[in-house]
DNA sequence: CGCAGTATTGAAATTTCTCAAGCCGAGTGG
DNA sequence: CCACTCGGCTTGAGAAATTTCAATACTGCG
């Protein structure tokens, strides 16, 4: 096995290690069998569907770098972008036990993911507990964000409801540690923007002149700067509990026993 | 232990197992399990909190009779609606996992609930996989309800969007054996049913004249009613895909052995 | 330089909301 | 039996927000 290939085996691994710790508490038995899982490699060019709504995957997808986005396709052939999946997220394990994909997921700039073959993560899960916790608990966690989404799709003004999203993508690169500089990547233009938010794309122009105006944030070519991160957050009114960071829960303080019925 | 509760103790045993069956393929251990576990039944009256934002409860809620609703609450006071439940339903098992609810959860009307320790869930799933995943799927089709309300509220017009609103709750109450004389139960008034689709209570108003001008819906007093249901669902383009009724997953098809590190 | 995609602008058309008032049916008490 | 009240539904009209349409800049790139 070529070294290129080892290194690429080591990364994907630690950052799915990373990933799984941040929701559960592992054995080092559960920590060797995720190193384990043979994962491929893959690069998309920006726009590139992974799966789409209707498809029945038999592999769950790992993102490496770049950002993916979940999003509905209407009979009319609109889209409205569901969520958005940077680096050490996990945009479809739900596929895991729902047979058809209800939305498709794409990449909006150049891309890297692994490649989970469903197989050997509801092995693992099956039999390790642990393991499947942390990765339930990372799909309610999705749950959570889109329940926010409601709400900001449907009660927020257009600029508070755009200082919200860009509060979550902001406060979840950082996390990600892809924060450089007060800005990160949100590969959008203003009318995929639109179609995040529910909004023409003349509206979010204009919301973007104020929140730059304002000098709360700003996003060109791809790249968001935050100008003023607490004005921002008091604007939007962002509180980030719904990203359940304290991964400390009932799960993680319990002693499991498997082999026992 | 008198007659009453036994009975009582039944009812929530077959249809919490029932519940689980339409998730996941069971043994005959995973069963008794199952109906090892002690709940306590509760009535609500309209309008009580079942569980806060904020709370960190540790039980979980299972839906006998009437209908509970998850709300988000902003600092204006202003809610938000996020879904809605019926019998047969369990509105909080992610806070099983989470440990902080990011949102509420009310009754809507007389309801009546079970109560199930998260203790003996947590300790049912640990040592039984098959149950996991069954709790775990019935999670991930809430998530995907939730993203079809991001793209309700995000992209569709007003009258379009409340006959899916309205195509979704027939079509499940009528799944869990709830629908009479083309009626269900939906005992929300316009305002409610606003505070749901992200419109004002006066727009919900001129929207209902419509369904009911153009024979598709009525809702009158707590009770909706689908004059033409194939009219409706061409009318709101519902496609039930998303409510995943088909169990069949590679889960179900795995022979899971528990005993093995 | 010119192209393509993106951003911006203005103005009209439309939708949606707000406000204010009237209506209606069920339940209450004189 | 009827007046009264309450909550929810309905209506109209003006105000405000949002979308649509159409045209004009801007920018990076071949």
């Amino acid at each position: 096995m070529p070294t290129k290939t080892l290194a690429e085996y080591k990364r994907v691994r630690d950052l799915l290690l990373a990933k799984v710790r941040e929701h559960g508490t592992l054995t080092a038995a559960d920590e060797s069998a995720i190193c384990a899982v043979r994962a491929q490699t893959k690069a998309l060019a920006p726009g590139a569907d992974v799966v789409c709504q209707g498809d029945r995957p038999d592999v769950a997808v790992f993102v490496l770098a770049g950002m993916l986005a979940r999003y509905h396709t209407l009979p009319s052939g609109d889209r409205q972008y569901l969520s958005f999946h940077i680096k050490g997220d996990l945009p479809d394990v739900h596929g895991l036990l729902l047979s058809i994909m209800d939305h498709s997921l794409c990449a909006l700039d150049e891309a890297e993911i692994a490649v989970l073959p469903h197989e050997q993560l509801v092995h693992l899960c099956a039999r390790r507990p642990g393991i499947a916790f942390a990765f339930w608990r990372l799909t309610l966690v999705d749950a959570a964000i889109f329940r926010q989404a409601i709400t900001n799709n449907g009660i927020r003004s257009h600029a508070v409801r755009a200082a919200h999203f860009f509060c979550e993508q902001y406060f979840r690169a950082r996390e990600a540690g892809l924060v450089e500089d007060e800005s990160c990547s949100v590969p959008l233009n203003q009318s995929e923007l639109g179609q995040a938010l529910g909004m023409s794309h003349i509206s979010v122009n204009r919301t973007m002149q104020r929140l730059r105006k304002d000098r709360l944030a700003d996003l060109r070519s791809g790249r968001l700067t935050v100008l003023n991160w607490n004005a921002l957050q008091r604007f939007a009114a962002f509180d980030p509990t719904y990203l359940h960071l304290d991964k400390i829960s009932k799960v993680s303080q319990t002693r499991f026993r498997t082999g026992r019925k």
